[in-house]
This record gives C-alpha cells, sequence and structure tokens, in this order.
RNA sequence: GUGGGUGUAGCUCAGCUGGUGGUAGCACCUGGUUGUGGCCCAGGAGGUCGUGGGUUCAAGUCCCAUCACUCACCCCA
C-alpha cells in the first residue's frame, strides 16, 4: 500500500470503536450527573494562547507542538486553554459565578509515539471555574475515580500540592540547595533539570537519582499556611467521599499553570504511560490569559489509555454486529420487492440489512447470522405466488409464514404484528 | 531529538548453516444441502517476502542504505 497514515496518527476501525463509545457514553453519563455542560472548542488557537498559558520553556511548547509558523496557529497540544479562552471570550464567568465544564477531543504533540501515546491523542478533558473551595478539589478527584471505577478499572490516585506564587519559590530555593550539594551524584538528565526544571528531578526514573531525592526536601513541609490548609481540606474531603489515595511529594506536572493540588491517576498495566488522568488547580491562570480573576481546577484523561486498559482486561474480541432483521430476495422478481420493503422497515425504526449482490441462500443465511439477526424474511419466487414470506427465528430456528397480500404495506404490517408478539425478545 | 527490536497473505505467524514462497491458524469465497446460519469436511482466491542497491551460479535468508512499524529514553494524558 502506498498511503497510508502518519506516523502516530491512529484508525479507529470497527471492532475498537466500540470500546471508544462505551468510554465517552461511560463518562457523558458520569459528567451530567455531576453537572457538567459540554464545551466544544476549535482544534486550531493562536500560537499564543498556548506559549502564555503552558510556558514558554515547556517541552510542549518548545517542541512538540503542530505550528504553522507563517500564520502563527497551532494545533491544541491540551484543552485547557483552548476551553479557558473560550470561558473568556464568551464572558461566561458573568452568566454562572461557578462554571463546570467538560470537553472531548483530539490532542496534538509532535513526540515520539510509544505505547499509549500518540501524536494525534484523545482526552476527555473537565474543568471547574470559579471555585476556591478544596472540597471542589475532592469532588472533582472523586468524579473521576467514579468514572474509572463505573469501567471496571483499578487505578490508583496519587496526590500533592504544588503550592503557589507565595510559597513556591522558597521551596524551590531549598531544593535547589539540597541539589548542589549532590550535583554530582545527579544522572545527566537532572544535572540539566536542575536549571531547566528543578522540581523535574523530584520524578527522575534514575533508581540513584531516586533513593537520592528520599532526603530532599518535601513540599508538604514548605506550604504557606493557605496552601497547607487547603491542602488538609482537600484530603479530608477525599477521606468524606471514601476516595482512596495516596501522597506523593514527588509527584511535578509538566504544565507551568499548575498551583495547590495535583493529582494523577496512575496504573502499573501499561508500560511507560503510568498516568490514565491528570490535573490540578491553576488558579492564577485565567486572569493571565486576560480573564476575570477567578480560580480554576480540572483534569484530563486519556482515551487511547483508558481504552488500551480495557483492551487488556478483557481482550481485543469484537462486539458483535446486530440487526432485528436480515430480509433475504432469491431472483430477480423477490429482489426486487425486498428492495423496497427493506427500506420501508427501516422506515419504521427496524434495524435491517440485506443482500445485494444475488447470492444464494446459504449464504444470504450466513450473512444474516455474522450480523447477528434475530430474524431473518425470506422471500423468493415461491412465496411471492404463494402469497406468504417465511419469517425464520435465528435461535429458536423456528419458521413461520406470514401472508404477502397484495404489496408492501400489507406484509409491513403484518411483520409488524409479528414482532409486536414477539416484543418481549425484541427488547431483550 | 537519542537508543533497542521488528518488517513474509486482510490479521497472527512458520520458513534451519543461502537452493522453486507455507498442507499453518483466523478471516473471506464456493461446494457438501437443485432454497436455510452457527459445528464439521472439501476446494478456491489472496504475495512487488517493506523499498533500493550489493555479494553470489543462486538471496525471504548474507551485507549496505533507506522507509515503515514498535518499545524505551526525554517528556507527557
Amino acid at each position: 500500500m502506498k498511503i497510508t497514515a502518519l506516523n502516530g496518527f491512529k484508525d479507529i476501525v470497527p471492532g475498537e470503536v466500540e470500546l471508544w463509545q462505551r468510554v465517552e457514553t461511560a463518562a457523558r453519563t458520569i459528567f451530567s450527573r455531576f453537572s457538567f455542560s459540554e464545551i466544544r472548542m476549535p482544534i486550531l488557537e493562536k500560537t499564543e494562547l498556548f506559549s502564555r498559558s503552558i510556558g514558554e520553556s515547556t517541552d510542549i511548547v518548545e517542541k512538540e507542538m503542530y505550528t504553522f509558523v507563517d500564520k502563527q496557529i497551532t494545533m491544541r497540544p491540551e484543552a485547557t486553554a483552548s476551553l479557558l479562552r473560550a470561558y473568556i471570550q464568551h464572558g461566561l464567568h458573568v452568566q454562572k459565578p461557578i462554571q463546570r465544564l467538560f470537553t472531548i477531543g483530539p490532542m496534538f504533540r509532535h513526540e515520539r509515539p510509544q505505547k499509549g501515546r500518540l501524536r494525534q491523542f484523545h482526552q476527555m478533558d473537565v474543568e471547574v471555574i470559579g471555585a476556591q473551595n478544596p472540597r471542589v478539589d475532592a469532588e472533582l478527584m472523586a468524579m473521576g475515580a467514579l468514572l474509572l471505577e463505573e469501567l471496571g478499572l483499578t487505578v490508583s490516585l496519587e496526590l500533592n500540592s504544588l503550592g503557589c506564587p507565595a510559597c513556591r519559590p522558597d521551596f524551590r530555593q531549598a531544593l535547589l540547595a539540597f541539589l548542589e550539594d549532590r550535583h554530582e551524584a545527579l544522572c545527566d538528565d537532572c544535572k540539566r533539570r536542575c536549571t531547566s526544571n528543578p522540581l523535574r528531578v523530584l520524578d527522575c526514573k534514575n533508581p540513584s537519582c531516586r533513593t537520592l531525592v528520599e532526603e530532599a526536601p518535601s513540599i508538604q513541609e514548605h506550604l504557606c499556611q493557605g496552601c497547607s490548609d487547603h491542602f488538609g481540606v482537600v484530603q479530608e474531603g477525599l477521606q468524606q467521599l471514601g476516595v482512596p489515595y495516596s501522597l506523593n511529594k514527588f509527584m511535578v506536572r509538566g504544565l507551568d499553570y499548575y498551583t495547590r493540588t495535583t493529582f494523577e491517576f496512575i496504573t502499573g498495566d501499561l508500560g511507560a504511560q503510568a498516568a490514565v488522568g491528570a490535573g490540578g488547580r491553576y488558579d492564577g491562570l485565567i486572569e493571565q490569559l486576560g480573564g476575570p480573576k477567578v480560580p480554576g481546577i480540572g483534569f484530563a484523561l486519556g482515551m487511547e489509555r483508558l481504552v488500551l486498559l480495557l483492551q487488556q482486561q478483557e481482550g481485543e474480541e469484537v462486539a458483535e454486529g446486530e440487526s432485528d432483521l436480515f430480509v433475504a430476495g432469491l431472483g430477480e422478481v423477490a429482489t426486487n420487492f425486498v428492495f423496497p420493503l427493506v427500506h420501508a422497515l427501516r422506515r419504521k425504526g427496524l434495524q435491517v440489512a440485506t443482500d445485494y449482490e444475488g447470492r444464494s441462500l446459504k449464504s444470504q443465511m450466513k450473512q444474516a447470522n455474522k450480523a447477528g439477526a434475530k430474524w431473518v424474511l425470506i422471500i423468493g419466487d415461491t412465496e411471492l405466488e404463494e402469497g406468504q414470506a417465511v419469517l425464520r427465528d435465528m435461535q429458536s430456528q423456528e419458521q413461520e409464514k406470514i401472508r404477502i397480500g397484495t404489496g408492501v404495506d400489507a406484509l409491513l404490517s403484518l411483520l409488524l404484528q409479528a414482532f409486536e408478539k414477539k416484543k418481549i425478545s425484541l427488547e431483550q
């Protein structure tokens, strides 16, 4: 084959797409239970939106964005910035003091693809804008946990606080001092991180860095009073809601805008990609983007990762296709009769499949079986002469004759009557 | 951007130290039933062995390059 999809871009084909629908349906159900409204934004935004929100010096902005350089526009690498832009642009804070919004869609990052990480990937993104109360943080995590639970996935929740502009600089200084003393013991990546983003040293995967960092100052002990109180209530809230979590003082977020609460839903079953969802609070961001001075918190779930987990958990079995009825026509005359009949049945709301290639009855029965048809209606020249079509129940293998009468309409009403009698099995 | 692994039928894969591409499984089509599915049996169709060079009498197999896929690093959902 000559033309294939781009590296890191994937088709979601029948057999797999059912799982995606399941994830999405479950999410919409839960989100609406928690009073979230959907919002949909464009995929292209001005480049500046992302460089200002995500952070000029992050990897995402520095080298991973799909940008049309000549036009200064970028395909969104994450949803929060776009969502906040829309929030500000439409003055949504005026309509409601607290906005609860979610969005589902594709994001784009030019990274090297690997398991659970693509260049076009999909996220379900949830944001609460305007709420400062730590209970909201706890509730948001509880909602994420509930969704994952409903999907049948077992993941753990890790929690940290990154402080705020008042207390983080102090911690940063303390950490830097600690790292400088041990600079030679750090891996090459961490030596680089000391200047680029010291907090990142905390979650280095290198074993020697990990042990070294055990002794490092803890952010949780450097929080200012406000942040410390907030963090405390978040944890109380989680306990009240019965959401299990563990504190992880090494957890750091990649995006610049996070403040206070940060969290990740973690799994050990996805190779290097441990996080199936993550998020946190971003209290200064909306103002920084030119909006009102309101706080915000949100998180994103990686849909590819959720689908991968579901596939691993229950196999990649293809969901059987389903239709109510397969109509088998035999011969030229019957086929001409069947063609409009099928359409009439579909207009009545039935799922109907049929054959278009004039194949043998055996072949059509096979198709019907594969399509998961509950009934097959057989109409050949014999049936047309007799004025009776054969209706076969695929499960019980029973067949009955149905009067065709004078035409499509007559047969249609008889068929619907026949289905009516079996309504119970239709609904199953 | 950096490293490792893998490219043979639609899919999953055999193919030994070079000697004519597999009776492989799944899927597909036809037949076994002159008009009846799942199971079974028989047959059929389906390939530029990723691509381009090189070595050789001879390359799916060895060498080089290239592309693609994949896992990991970096980073992240």
